[in-house]
DNA sequence: CCTGCAGTTTGACGCAGATCAAATCAGAGG
DNA sequence: CCTCTGATTTGATCTGCGTCAAACTGCAGG
């Protein structure tokens, strides 16, 4: 606690803890990611970060950070435009989590993840998921069950091809156009 | 663009908008509030704030604001646990629209309210909704007949006494109770 | 190679909440 | 006081996704 942590290589997940134990998944995190922004108000991290497969974690004490960011201006820019991005991209999760039906959540994610790999110089079109659909579905407000059925559904129209955790878009303006869609809900 | 919003006084939501014109209010601010967090990282706000009632709002330049950031290391601390808060209660909203279930939101909703009027000196148990049906319903992912039925029903079971906007809760513990039970989904 | 187990897929069914519709209510303006 | 309009309530019906259940897959350990 009081610090924060930044992801050099590997992935991970964090997850939000219920009172009553319940857990939800509130992110996954790769390489270049900066965690535990959520902790710096409250002492206490919010979240459990968990590694989805080896990863190497750089521990940033939250003191040294502040002591930088009066020497170095745009250090503190830097700093705050990450915060700003979280905050920003949890605002689409919300729009996400309270507008979009299941097939629109999942298209989403995938396109979330899908450009997150290329910015790192991965295929955009091709990856694995590092995740359980049960992940997935905790991510997105949804079953796992229903995760793996929109999957398949997916799969049959000749979107992307799945087998097991190996993913490959095969249509992905389809994906965005069913993003951009919301057909339906609120 | 590039400025922070303090309200100091009156009541204001902030609406996220989708590609597609469609929008969802993804928070109600009060008295002392900042917004305007979402916008440092992108240049560009993806939040409108539209006051609800007569509001006062305060500007703050960003670059004002890291200047003086940097010659005053208090303001500093001060700022990151505002956005950290931010961050935190980003990801209660996340669990809220992920896993709970309608009951169990417009509870949640309620107690949030509710403590935010009392950590201003308002009263905990008696209020004014400054917002229509719909704006809850918007925030919460539900639909506003949804708003209006729960809320009925909560009335029906003792736990308000609701006549139109203004608001009266009768058995907090009974609504914090709901919000830690989740009985079911996710 | 066999076994066990966690993860996944697929089907059948039920329900919470969306949708559609209509009636009522409250406040603003004349 | 009356009218108009947007907000709210309430009912009836529909549906997407959750729930339950069962079969299948792939991998790790013996």
């Amino acid at each position: 606690m009081h610090s924060l942590y930044a992801l050099r290589s590997g992935f991970m997940k964090s997850c939000v803890l219920h009172e009553d134990g319940r857990e939800q998944v509130a992110g996954f995190h790769m390489m270049g990611d900066l965690m535990g922004m959520d902790a710096i108000g409250s002492n206490q991290h919010l979240c459990d970060s968990i590694a989805l497969e080896d990863s190497d974690v750089c521990d940033i004490p939250l003191t040294d950070l502040e002591t930088l960011s009066r020497e170095i201006p745009s250090l503190q820019q830097h700093f705050h435009r990450i915060m700003s991005r979280e905050i920003a991209h949890d605002y689409g999760v919300m729009l996400l989590l309270g507008s979009m039906r299941a097939e629109e959540r999942l298209a989403a994610f995938l396109l979330n993840l899908s450009q997150r790999f290329a910015a790192r110089g991965y295929s955009s079109t091709e990856f694995h998921l590092r995740m359980t659909r049960e992940e997935i579905g905790s991510y997105l407000g949804l079953k796992l069950e229903t995760v793996s059925r929109t999957l398949s559904h997916f799969q049959t129209e000749g979107l992307l091809a799945v087998q097991n955790k190996h993913l490959r878009i095969l249509k992905i303006e389809a994906l965005q156009e069913l993003v951009g869609q919301h057909s339906c809900r609120s």
